[in-house]
DNA sequence: TTTTCCCAAAATATCGATATTTATTGACAT
DNA sequence: ATGTCAATAAATATCGATATTTTGGGAAAA
């Protein structure tokens, strides 16, 4: 899984190589996401250090950067550990998700153009074409397409509200032991009528067919493990 | 001013000695907020840390702390710097206030019961009770007040968000200039009648209230000082 | 002049060691 | 048994030093 919205967004460095702490803050973030740290589980500096194979400053500086993806939580004197999670915390993410991609979808059909209308047929082909059997590659896709459909709103930090919620969603997905498994959806239909409905300027169509398919997905994910 | 939105929110602690991270969080947050330190100004460590009395560690900590509040912006291998700060910028914060103070207080007031009306009163008088001249404590009541509209709306990353933009709108408030000069307006009429509305649970007026409130204020503030 | 390339200076990023703080254990008194 | 308290162990927080990287200035070439 890339990491998308990492704390620095800059590319073309002649030379590639990512600091020991964006090495360090992409890792954590992925077990994170993807459940390998558990919801409440204390981070222990050592440990990471050692996993990693890094210092303790860039494992701080990560965990002090993941405090603010809300995907770690920070007790003075007494280290960090992961985000709690519980099916309330659940909810609320996906209702303030609805609220904010609807307020981001409908801007950035408001600001529609040419290059946004192609960019955003680009990612949904990209996406229909991974294997969905590619874990990760999908994830990466369908992460490009639905930030293809609100990244025309022309509101940075509306977008990265967004980025976190669906990262935050990620993590719950994974948690509920459901990373790809939509039962028998069509979800790549969804993803589709909802694109069309965004490339006709329908910004209420696109709406309603965006916040249904998330709510779907939320009634998928049962209860996760507390704490 | 106190930092009310802190990384940590835990209290009574037996020894309410902060970590050298704190506090460096706590200034250099501070220092951003007044202006002290301008918009795209780079953070050399060294130069903060002369300054703090503090060793690098921490303030690199800080520093990545601040990153997630939008206040500072983080450049793989080229140092921190203070956020940027355009009128553009500025609008966008106004539009997501209102629009995320909008929910947040509908959800207050839908989940309103006595303890929240009490503190709401409490909150109220304490801000009017200050001296406005006494710019810091005013301050903290002022947010204080705000915050105790929209607390209730058992929503902790909606009110997390609120918090974050009502801290980027005071930073716009003192780049303009205009720190607690609100010329002739009846700010404090506003709050009341504001106050009056939420605790009559007529939320429709309260939100009209206070999204003018913050409209108008808005209006206030000209242009900054661009970068 | 203008550009390119290289070297020196400055600043950042990282490491390893130490000082503090918190957590744990077990003896001792209740 | 049970609760308190001190000693010990573990982990965090912080410092000081070093390695890397970026920046800036100027000499040499175009």
């Amino acid at each position: 899984m890339k990491s998308l919205n990492g704390p620095s967004a800059t590319e073309n460095s002649p030379t590639p190589v990512a600091s020991a702490t964006q090495i360090a803050y992409g890792a954590i973030r992925d077990m994170i996401l993807t459940g390998e740290l558990r919801p409440g589980e204390k981070l222990k500096i050592e440990s990471l250090k050692d996993k990693l194979q890094t210092g303790a400053s860039p494992i701080r500086e990560a965990l002090s950067l993941l405090v603010s993806d809300q995907l770690v939580e920070r007790l003075d004197q007494r280290g960090f550990r992961a985000a709690s999670a519980d099916p309330k915390d659940f909810e609320e993410i996906l209702r303030l998700r609805c609220a904010l991609e609807e307020m981001a979808l409908r801007q950035s059909i408001a600001n529609a153009d040419a290059q946004w209308e192609d960019n955003l047929v680009l990612a949904h082909h990209r996406m229909v074409r991974i294997d969905p059997k590619d874990i990760s590659s999908y994830e990466d896709q369908h992460r490009a397409f639905h930030f293809a459909l609100l990244e025309n709103c022309n509101s940075p930090i509306l977008l990265r509200y967004c980025a976190q919620l669906y990262d935050l969603n990620v993590r719950y997905r994974y948690l509920a032991g459901r990373s790809q498994n939509y039962g028998k959806r069509d979800v790549a239909r969804e993803h589709r009528e909802i694109m069309e409905a965004a490339v006709d300027r329908d910004a209420d169509l696109a709406v309603e067919r965006l916040l249904h398919h998330y709510q779907v997905t939320g009634s998928f994910l049962g209860q996760v493990a507390p704490e």
